[in-house]
DNA sequence: AAAATACTTGACTGATTAGTCTACATAGGC
DNA sequence: GCCTATGTAGACTAATCAGTCAAGTATTTT
């Protein structure tokens, strides 16, 4: 095959970029090709549409921090570490990015997913099937703390779809806020929704 | 003061509708306009931006719905079950609007806020400020239900902080999902965070 | 009746939007 | 050297966008 051209990931890392910071409503197909380098032409060469390169970019998201979940998820580490880890390593990325663009992000995923769930069935649909992997992780942690008597969780699924949602509210309101504190608190609210016994909480 | 005009309400009531069903970004003022049977002079008239129309939506959402927070939170309902009620309230609300436009919405002040947040600072303050005064609920129903030693909660304040970004949290994963039972299981994952001590579980 | 207030009307502007299209460039296989 | 696959270039369209404006109408105050 002759040349390889990295636009096509150019172009999904400029869409991520501005929809993070600003939204999928407000970030145009100009301004998208402008922040890759690219010109229209090309744009539609490699995606049909805003919405299909907006699923596309998603996914490549989820591919590039794919190892760091597998990282911070990783069996050895005790169950319940794995959160305090996660919410940590997520409080620094945000943290991070906020020196550069001056606002709280929270998670691009719910941004995203709940601006267009009602219009754009494409992209809902990638939102969703995103969701569903990363809640894989807190499941297993979440079977694995009960199983070592940590926490009380016949059903965690359910429990860990409650997290989840509980974590996603709470970076929702840092971003509405544009506080990054509001993170800070977390860490509790998820013991109190994982129900950790009291001698069990995670060191941290 | 001569002839009165209800148009401004029915410019703010056509725009709440939109901007829940739909996003702040795909709601033009000419949509807004003629839901409300409006002209466009009539609108700029009334309002100066479509940012400003924003945020007296939801001022006058809010207005509208006062009176019932009131009596979801009287200090005459026992403090544990104002949550339970207040939560099929708004379940009840979310499923009735889902027959008449095919999706749950969740809450219009994540939406919207979480679209703006980092573009219109006008409308991110409103939603704050409204996002505080529901807290408050939250606040005092916490307060009372420590006092009658129901909870430990020795930061009323910060439990209601919590409650209610795990309530939106909630609330946008069914926005995004499209699936209401996700709100069946929150009253249980509310008593959770809450730290409900298991004999005062709130009767339902 | 006149004047002032409180709206309504709808044509208009200039910018921006997503998406199209044709022509062109550059590389590898032969 | 030449053909084909893989891109790139950028002008173009038609729709839609937020917002302006000048002229008009209806109602109350005086």
């Amino acid at each position: 095959m002759p040349r390889v051209s990295d636009m096509k990931n150019r172009l999904t890392d400029a869409a991520m970029d501005l929809m993070w910071e600003n939204s999928y409503g407000t970030t145009s197909v100009d301004a998208i090709c402008e922040r890759a380098g690219a010109k229209k032409g090309s744009f539609y060469y490699f995606f049909k549409s805003k919405s299909e390169l907006t699923a596309a970019a998603l996914e490549a998201e989820w591919n590039k921090n794919k190892a760091n979940m597998d990282a911070l998820f990783s069996p050895t580490v005790p169950p319940l570490d794995r959160f305090d880890r996660y919410f940590d390593y997520v409080h620094d990325r945000l943290a991070e990015r906020e020196e550069t663009c001056g606002s709280i992000l929270g998670c691009p995923l719910l941004s995203i997913g709940s601006e267009v769930s009602t219009q754009d069935q494409g992209v809902r649909a990638t939102v969703d099937r995103i969701w569903a992997r990363k809640i894989k992780y807190f499941e297993s942690a979440i079977r694995d703390a009960h199983a070592q008597g940590l926490i009380v969780a016949p059903d965690p699924e359910a429990k860990a779809r409650a997290l989840f949602a509980c974590y996603h509210g709470t970076l929702a309101q840092a971003r509405i806020q544009n506080d990054v504190e509001l993170l800070r608190d977390f860490k509790e609210v998820a013991r109190d929704v994982l129900g950790v016994k009291h001698e069990h909480a995670a060191s941290s």
